[in-house]
DNA sequence: GCTACGCTCTTACCGTTGTAGTAGGACGCA
DNA sequence: TGCGTCCTACTACAACGGTAAGAGCGTAGC
């Protein structure tokens, strides 16, 4: 229970309260943008869903509109996803890495960030060594 | 249609056929290793799911079992899933290098074998530009 | 030929996710 | 004080994923 598994739109709304703080359901749903946002009933299920998973609490209210913040960390919801995707991979970390480096999509500050934080890992692991 | 998405279970599955070859139910059931694996019908039910959605196909008939042989590539499938992945962390692919990289479970292998990868596309990337 | 075993097909059920409608309470403004 | 608006709380429902039972048919061995 400590790490409640999170689907997309659930992920998407712990967002909206990882960015900017205790939020109103009505704003969650505003911050999806004017097209294709999903309908303000919606928005609010999810985030009562969110509630019974203690993603997230009721904080206070403001006039008869709950406020909510997340409980859980970015972090420890990102942690999560990794470790649910490699799973998909059977575990193994490097065909994930090979994936993710081959399909592409990575700007060439990307491969550079990503080369200094293995490098560094490299560091690290070899000192621990 | 040309893409469909694939669970977990589906996934496991098909890297049966991916590995073996065609392949009948009751094999890749048995494939799952004696422990906690799913019902022979529970396989089934995934496999002719995966018929409908054009992932796998009815190679041919040994006796009165079928044999299955997978239609989609492993490599599609899983760039597939990259995709998914990245949209969960809002398409920006550099925080799920950094995460996937920082959640550890890399061997020093792993890491000098990313970074090779790494180091060969920024000299495409270069080449190109 | 009859029987048993394996495979196919069909059907079903539950949990989760995404989607939303509706009823009713509260608030603010005219 | 009454009306419109906004929010809450509840209910509903379809698709999908995982699970599997049950009925029936074909084949192989006796």
């Amino acid at each position: 229970m400590a790490f409640p598994k999170l689907s997309k739109l659930e992920l998407q709304i712990m967002d909206v309260l990882w960015n900017n703080g205790p939020t109103a359901i009505r704003d969650i749903q505003e911050s999806f943008g004017p097209k294709g946002r999903p309908a303000y009933t919606t928005v609010q299920t999810m985030v009562y869903r969110l509630e019974t998973k203690k993603a997230l609490r009721r904080a206070r209210k403001i006039g008869n509109a709950h406020i909510f913040e997340a409980v859980i960390s970015r972090d420890a919801a990102k942690a999560r996803l990794v470790d649910e995707f490699l799973s998909m991979f059977g575990g193994r970390m490097q065909p994930v890495m090979a994936q993710l480096i081959e399909a592409g999509n990575l700007s060439p500050a990307d491969v550079a960030d990503a080369e200094k934080l293995l490098r560094d890992l490299a560091a690290k692991k070899k000192k621990e060594a």
